[in-house]
DNA sequence: CTCCGTGTACCACAATTCTAGCACACTAGT
DNA sequence: ACTAGTGTGCTAGAATTGTGGTACACGGAG
C-alpha cells in the first residue's frame, strides 16, 4: 500500500499524491481527527518538492477531506471517509469508461475486449 | 468512426490524432499506397494548428506507418497494417493494465472491480 | 520568551504542449 | 514558366506542471 510515484505518467505527481490519500482515507487508515504527514515530511519521504505536496494537500482541503491547522498539521475531517469513498468509485469508474471509449474508437468489439482483459489478467498473475 | 478530439484530455492532441490513424489503418480503411489528408487539410478539418498535425504525422512516420512524399502527401506504407494492429493491441493493453494498477492501489478487490465494470457496461448500453 | 515545526505566500526557471506566423523546397497540372 | 498544393524548417509566445529557494505567520514545548 506504498505510494509508488510514476514521474513519467500522464497524471501529474500532485494528483498521484492526492489519489493516494483519497484511497488511504477511503480504506480508513488515517481516520477522522488523525493527521497526515506534514508538507516537508512528505516531500522528504517521496523525494518531491514541498510545493508539489502543497498543491496536492490544497486540492484535498478544497474537497473538504482535510483541514489545515497552522502550526499543527493537516487533519482528516469527519466527512472525509464518505467523500473519499465516493471519489474512489468515481475515479475507477472514469478509468473503466475511458477503456470502453478507447476500445470503441479502436473498432474492437466488446467480445474482443473481454478476451484481451482475461489475457492480461492471466499475465498479471493471480494476486 | 469520426475523430472526436478532447482538448481537455490528458493525452495530447497530437497523440489523439496519431491514435486515430493507427486505429483507422489497423481497420484497413486507408490501405497501403493510399494517402492520408494533407497537413493543412487535416488542420482545417479538425480546427487545430498545422504544427500539431505535423507533430502527429512525424510520429507516424518515425514508426514506419506512413512515408512523406514532398509535393505529394503522406502515403501509407506496406508494413503499416501489421504495425498498426500491433500498436492497437499494445495501446489497449496498457489501458487495461493501468486500470488494474489503479484498482489495486485503491484497495479494490478483483471481484469488486468486475462488479464495477459490469455496472458501467450496463449504464453505457448494449452497443 | 525562545525555539522548532507547522502551513502559507511569493519569486524564478525548465520542460512540455499547443498556437501562431513565416519562409523555403518539391511535385503536378496548366 | 507559372501556379497551386504538398511537406519542411524556423522563431516566438501562452499555459501547465514541476523544481528550487526564500520569507512570513501560527502554535506547542522547553
Amino acid at each position: 500500500m506504498a505510494l509508488n510515484l510514476s514521474p513519467d505518467s500522464r497524471v501529474p505527481i500532485f494528483e498521484q499524491i492526492e489519489r493516494y490519500w483519497i484511497y488511504r482515507i477511503a480504506a480508513g487508515d488515517p481516520a477522522t481527527g488523525e493527521r497526515i504527514p506534514s508538507v516537508r515530511d512528505m516531500a522528504q519521504r517521496i523525494l518531491v518538492h514541498p510545493n508539489t505536496i502543497v498543491h496536492a494537500y490544497g486540492e484535498l482541503e478544497r474537497a473538504g477531506i482535510i483541514v489545515a491547522r497552522r502550526g499543527i498539521g493537516m487533519e482528516v475531517t469527519a466527512d472525509a471517509p464518505r467523500i473519499c469513498k465516493e471519489k474512489r468509485e468515481s475515479l475507477l469508474g472514469d478509468r473503466v469508461r475511458e477503456l470502453f471509449v478507447e476500445a470503441e474508437q479502436a473498432g474492437m468489439s466488446r467480445a474482443d475486449l473481454v478476451r484481451l482483459v482475461r489475457e492480461i489478467m492471466n499475465q498479471m498473475g493471480a494476486e
